[in-house]
DNA sequence: TGACCAAAAAATGTATACGATCTGTCATTT
DNA sequence: AAATGACAGATCGTATACATTTTTTGGTCA
């Protein structure tokens, strides 16, 4: 399963090191969860991620429940941990709470971005653009994440940034699911307007414009499956060992 | 430590039956801490916790785990897990949150709430009122922390009601450190107005009542104090073994 | 008496062992 | 041939054992 083990050799320097071994089993398996290389349903054997990570079930254990914990994986007493698989519900329950939180977070933003944060992002827009140039899809996925959860740190409120956090890994599996053209790649246009409305500190625009983007968002995914059920055999059998 | 281990004989009847142990116990630990009979800071020693539920340590791991998860607890790497001990800014963070969150979420509650919804929150304002009469400040801060709960539940939007279970939970934390005045009483007054309007299925009413109550709520707070750790050093002193 | 260092005690970090539960296969029965 | 039941393999749930780290203790020296 060298899906799971990324390289992890192409950080950014200096980039954050994990002295901690069951964050790094879990900040994997998110990565991998973010840029879809694992599938909503896929089968987490607490073995066979032991083995790839070399560490015992105990800690892939711990790690394995702090992503229960997220709602990115979930464990079924005696049968084991799977990706997560959110329902339809839950994916507009997840676009809801967006839709409500994170214009609140982009407003805050606006009010304490500094030029450094400007740079930063205009950064992160060039990577995603040369990610969606070179058609990579996961990195423009994972990247297309961050950028929301940059903006959160940007707003420097803890609370708001672990939901948002919260959130925008949930979405990364709805849209795993439920998204309507499998080859359109989210436009990061409105991110570059985003930005624009940031740098000049207007917060009443960041706030409208991270709105729309958030429905936008919505409107790309289907909705309207009638039995998750259906897609969900068809997805077992699809992957079936 | 038998302030830990709850009687539990006085659930409602067919009430929630644990067939996890570890949720037993985190749930027991937060009711501990609900009711303020675990303050913050405390020491959750892996071996005492154990012992009082009578499980091995594994399981009091995950179950502290997952309570710090939430950030009830915090584990210090190396030196064990101790009821958390939000600072200042989080305490604003929290309230702020909830300022955003919860008038979303009653006016949704409004919107769907049925007769028998609203006879059980009359019961549990009967509940609060007796526990305030009794003077038994325990089980009225948890009723009160319960009563936001419930509305959540009957909004029934999952994302929101994790969010607000969150939310709460650390509120009483918050409140255990900067409440202003001991000795009082959260007056469960805006709760009964909040009961009216939800009623009624009064949406908009519901939705500032709740605000206004947050609002409420968190003047109730002193969160002008410079530095958390002097507190810090006398509660430790005061409850020092 | 007070500060400092060493050794012991206690608590946590991690791995492993064993029992329980589930899944799948295969033989047996109708 | 289909269905049922039992057995085997795999996987998880929990406890325990050992390693590592922290904290405490106790004694020595200034």
């Amino acid at each position: 399963m060298s899906i799971i083990a990324d390289s992890s050799g192409a950080r950014s320097p200096g980039s954050f090191r994990h002295h901690d071994k069951v964050s790094e089993i879990s900040e994997g398996l998110r990565r991998a969860i973010f840029e879809h290389r694992l599938a909503p349903g896929t089968k987490l054997s607490e073995d066979e991620v032991g083995e790839v990570y070399g560490v015992s079930r105990t800690l892939v254990r711990a790690a394995l429940q702090s992503l229960a914990h997220s709602d990115l994986v979930s464990i079924e007493k005696n049968r084991g941990a799977f990706i997560a698989r959110p329902s339809v519900r839950e994916a507009r329950e997840v676009f809801e709470a967006r839709a409500l939180i994170e214009p609140k977070v982009a407003n805050m933003a606006a009010g304490r971005i500094t030029q450094e944060n400007v740079l930063s992002l205009r950064d992160h827009l060039e990577a995603e653009h040369a990610a969606n140039a070179a058609g990579d899809k996961g990195a423009a996925l994972s990247l297309s994440g961050n950028f929301h959860l940059e903006i959160a740190d940007i707003a420097d409120h803890q609370v708001y940034s672990q939901f948002v956090r919260m959130l925008v890994s949930r979405s990364s599996l709805v849209i795993a699911l439920y998204w309507k053209r499998p080859d359109t790649t989210c436009e990061s246009h409105s991110h570059m307007a985003l930005v624009s409305a940031l740098e000049q500190g207007d917060q009443q625009g960041a706030e409208e414009i991270m709105l729309s983007h958030i429905i936008d968002l919505r409107s790309g995914l289907d909705l309207n499956q009638k039995a998750s059920s259906e897609l969900s055999l068809a997805e077992a059998l699809q992957r079936g060992k």
